[in-house]
DNA sequence: CGGCAATTTGAACATTTTCAATACGGGTGG
DNA sequence: CCACCCGTATTGAAAATGTTCAAATTGCCG
């Protein structure tokens, strides 16, 4: 049977409830605090947010706790992620108390139609640049070193393709051009990268993912890769 | 005619190259440094990044320069929003020399289907929750005060069903709990709001926005809002 | 070769964080 | 209904971190 509410709802009228078909979707009620789905979990089902507020939390590094990344109203979707991977990329929390409609990984292959369908090609690219563009946020976990270390491991393979001003560097990093030249002279003496004024060299990636994760001695000025694995 | 590399992408494929369709987008070449759009036109065109990558810069404040807030790269969508607005969210700038595949409103309007298509429900609703949802980001501008001023001010409708605690929300703004703790002492002495441990209350909302532009004095303490009305 | 603009460096300054101590509010049990 | 407890929020002072402004350097381009 198809529920009054489902007639004005958006998912329910793309599945049909105005020509008589079911919602593809089955409600479900979270009380305030529970969580949904976890970040790293096998990604099985998506969920349209009918009433409440969902939390989304990301673990900026791997011995922190997670900080909130943003709050989904009720209106949209959550999970949708496991239409373009195999795993959530973040928690959810009920906010509040709250509704959603579930729909399985083969449900909502099935309903969004042909893997050709244009708004459906539109829907993963989308949802596929959200994990791989560049964002400007990063946590604010450890300060500029870290940040700019975690930056430079994670977006190494890019760096070619990808040249910009020191000061728009800067910007995505969220710190004024000085702070980000006086990091690259720490980074270069650290031994983890080598700058000069027009380039960057990724000399010692482990070292740089040691940084980045709190784990290398931010101090010592020339320390060598070598060394580094022996202590770390 | 079809290009033969449009039977290998997937805005391509979705056209019906492969079925003897042309794509309905036309590609374009664009220098480094060229500005594709700006945010706050008319939005007219969405793009497809063929080629190169593409800064979105967005500005942070009425008197403020704007910051890179993400860059993409070949294989995105850019300039998407116009499915969901009337304006631009942000400025498109290429970081390289890159080829885009444009489509007008309309032409992807009907591109992309019938309204009710679920995968176009899905698009929609996805883009629209980038718009209305809250992040964590927020740019560094004017410090914790303004930084809070300006996400009560734009946040004040939704402040009713959103209640979280005080951790949670410094989470949000980027900030340590005291500090927003400090912060919300300061708002309460300047008069924009009345918070006490477990509550929050808009008190003057416009000094709230003169706060987070920069245009209110944030030294003196208990202004009223018709004097503050009276000097701005 | 000279000039311009971006980057780097230095030092004082402002802000935020940290750590510790205190106060408050809601819930529990008497 | 009140005293007590616990966890969260607030406050204070010192320390770390990042910012600002100015000056010097460097690379690029004509």
């Amino acid at each position: 049977m198809i529920k009054p509410e489902c007639t004005q709802c958006a998912v329910g009228v793309a599945s049909g409830t105005r020509r008589g078909q079911p919602c593809k979707f089955t409600d479900r009620a979270f009380a305030k605090g529970t969580v949904i789905y976890r970040e790293g979990d096998r990604a099985e089902q998506a969920w349209y947010v009918k009433s409440g507020s969902i939390m989304l939390r990301q673990r900026p590094g791997p011995d922190a706790a997670d900080e909130i990344k943003a709050v989904r109203f009720d209106g949209t979707f959550i999970g949708l992620e496991i239409l373009v991977g195999d795993t959530y990329r973040e928690t959810a929390v009920a906010a509040t108390d709250a509704v959603l409609c579930g729909v399985s990984a083969s449900g909502l292959d099935h309903w969004l139609g042909p893997p050709t369908d244009p708004a459906r090609t539109a829907l993963e690219l989308t949802l596929r640049s959200q994990a791989t563009e560049l964002r400007q946020t990063r946590t604010r976990q450890g300060g500029a070193l870290r940040r700019t270390a975690a930056w430079l491991r994670d977006e190494a393979p890019r760096l070619n393709d990808f040249c910009v001003q020191r000061r728009e560097l800067a910007d995505l990093l969220n710190m004024r051009p000085e702070t980000l030249s006086r990091v690259f002279a720490r980074l270069r003496d650290m031994g983890a990268v080598n700058v000069g004024r027009t380039y960057i060299d990724i000399v010692d990636i482990e070292l740089l993912g040691a940084i980045a994760d709190g784990r290398a001695d931010t101090e010592s000025p020339a320390e060598t890769s070598a060394e580094h694995a022996a202590q770390g």
